[in-house]
DNA sequence: TTCGATTTGTTCGTATGTATT
DNA sequence: TAATACATACGAACAAATCGA
């Protein structure tokens, strides 16, 4: 529990000189992953990390703060300091770009999507799958497609990889049984905190089998967007390769955008 | 010269009630936009800005971070903090996000982009022009397409849109001159800085022109992208619809990540 | 090359304000 | 009301990087 710690790291770091709040949120960070403060559950206050870590409030606060930026802990004036949660809000903002077309565009007035989950599979990693998600070849991995409907009609199909390994039990019975969203499941269910993820977008035509799920005619052009979503430490932890009909909705990017 | 100011803010602000941090980085920012110090240039010592404005270094070192986590300002120990100029670097990892597909992928050692201006018109903004710059509708404005290249192969087909009013002798002989990125032109000759940018994306089929000119077939699928920079205070200073040929780059959407 | 002045970066401590319970 | 927790603001000391004499 005594995890005093002094500048320049405790192990003779040759080069890797860091200032101490780094590594007191590097601490900070080695906690979650443990699970010592679950999704949800509230930090000691600063004053009590401070004294944990033996550093001034001042640094602790440095440390946190960057937790904050990451979007891994929220803070709250009076509350205290708490595991952010994954709930659909978080989703709208950080993880779900598609708008409906012309409206407005600001994030957090669009609309909700619903899922239908219309496969479920256990199956092996592709070499490709494997190299991106850190597995050996031939891994266990879940395959699971997802018809998502804005308003009432298909707009996206998702195509889901996970590694088996990281989620035990999981069956289609619990995926579909959830209700909130995929990544409040990964991180209640698994202890899987999904922090950020990196896409890579491109144009591509319709084929037979994704124009009749998404109610286009084959050849119609579609975004495809593969995503690859990170927990700490850039951890991988999901594939997902997107396909969305961009008639009625579009994709939004907001850069340099800071929320505050 | 003579700016002390008190916390709460000056005027007597009824609702916004805010941090003095927050009005000390009001006040830089009014600076900033009105030139008081160029792009390139380093600002007052954080002593000396400090005593400016009767605030402790502590207090005004949370302003700057502001501006600094927002890329208005670089700092530099040992040397200061400057106004953040366009270039190359810049545009690379913060505005132009078109990868080569496979390779690797990471920001930063990507391709640059060689342009040709293939237009340049006087014009007048059509009514959702006017809508989106804040313009009266029918003001004049400037019209130029770009055919961008990558490794010697056309790969984006840019149509730009500017308010005349802002960019008062550009001419097609001055674009076409730089020596620099287009940012940087906007940021060193009309004093515009390109802060951030807001980006809609969508799928779409080639059309004839747009094929001819990007060297594939028509109906082939292109990646389109609206998108609207921004400068101090959010102001529009450009509209931008790009068509990308992703048969062999995509675009690269790395959320959640910060740079450091 | 060395040294000193300058500038930002880190760390500490303290006091007070504001929001929540 | 009182206690608790985060937010703001001030000041001081030293470290590290830079630059010019």
């Amino acid at each position: 529990m005594n995890q005093a710690i002094q500048p320049g790291g405790a192990a003779g770091a040759s080069t890797g000189f860091q200032p101490l709040y780094r590594e007191v949120k590097r601490l900070l960070t080695q906690s979650l992953i443990e699970g010592e403060w679950p999704a949800g559950a509230a930090l000691p206050s600063e004053t009590k990390l401070a004294g944990r870590f033996n550093v001034s409030i001042g640094t602790l606060r440095k440390a946190i703060d960057e937790l904050v930026a990451e979007r891994v802990v929220t803070r709250h004036q009076g509350r205290g300091t708490f595991v952010a949660t994954h709930n659909a809000n978080r989703l709208m903002f950080h993880f779900f770009h598609i708008v409906k077309k012309g409206g407005g565009g600001r994030d957090g007035g669009t609309e909700y999507p619903t899922t239908r989950t219309l496969s479920f599979k256990r199956a092996r990693a592709t070499v490709d799958e494997a190299r991106r998600l850190i597995l050996e070849s031939g891994a266990p991995v879940l395959r699971i497609r997802n018809l998502l409907s804005l308003a009432g009609t298909p707009v996206i199909l998702d195509d889901v990889v996970l590694p088996a390994a990281m989620f035990a039990d999981l069956s289609e019975k619990i995926f579909t049984a959830r209700d909130n969203t995929i990544y409040h499941l990964y991180q209640t269910r698994y202890g899987i905190n999904v922090l950020r993820s990196s896409e890579r977008l491109s144009a591509v035509l319709a084929e037979a089998d994704a124009a009749r799920l998404l109610k286009i005619k084959t050849g119609a052009p579609l975004l495809a967007i593969n995503r690859i979503a990170l927990s700490y430490r850039d951890t991988p932890v999901e594939l997902r390769r997107s396909l969305v009909n961009t008639a009625e909705h579009e994709y939004a990017s907001d850069l340099g955008k800071l929320d505050r």
